[in-house]
DNA sequence: GTAACGTGCAACCAAATGGTTGCACGAATC
DNA sequence: GATTCGTGCAACCATTTGGTTGCACGTTAC
């Protein structure tokens, strides 16, 4: 058995829709390889500093970031685990496929052409 | 060597944005086990025909579903390969992280406490 | 032929998204 | 103590999103 943590409708929803962009997909990415505070993170990017926080903090609401305070610093990272629960919701969409595929067989099998 | 269709970023986009609602996803489980004509689909849910419609041109859009005309009707059936894709690129990710801890291993490795 | 059905599309609207600038405030540096 | 740095947050703006209604048009059924 699976165990899949039972995700709210919303939660997925947050999740894809916070991988649904390049410069978050990004910045999880790069927090996923080595932690980075906010500022570093925005050096990178081609926005106002302003505007990449406001990536980290859709990330942190979906939980594919995590951002944990040092000093005057926001230290963010990548949570694997995030990634993972959501590479298991598009399996189970694989799992219906498949399912689907099953019953045809079976159904092509007890009607000899 | 995995072989993974060059996606554009905009077309990743495309996936994510397009998996992040609750109706759609509802929409690729359906016609992932059975076609359905859009009417039939739009019987289904608390919202107008042409709402339907328009989530259905979404996932259109990023190759979650596909349409074919059946005299007045548009069969939509869901396609796995794009769902595959996507789980390939969550997958990308995972192996981000998997390298980290590689690394990390080997540096604790070269460091007897 | 006429009526009903399934779809496509445009116009419209409220809310969310992705960006900006500006300001406040605690932490680090000098 | 004053300055600079990193962050949080509010206000604002343009665009996109997710919904609506209404209408046109081809297809199917009477």
């Amino acid at each position: 058995m699976e165990h899949t943590a039972a995700l709210s409708e919303e939660q997925v929803n947050r999740i894809f829709r916070a991988l649904a962009d390049e410069t978050r997909r990004d910045i999880v990415r790069r927090t996923l390889t080595a932690e980075a505070s906010i500022s570093e993170l925005a050096a990178d990017y081609d926005m106002s500093f302003a505007a990449v926080q406001k990536h980290v903090a859709v990330l942190e609401a979906a939980d594919l970031v995590a951002r944990t305070p040092k000093g005057r610093e926001r230290i963010i990272h990548g949570n694997p685990e995030t990634i993972r629960l959501a590479q298991q919701l598009l399996g189970h969409f694989e799992q219906i496929w498949r399912s689907r595929i099953d019953r045809l067989d079976a159904f092509l099998a007890e009607r000899p052409e």
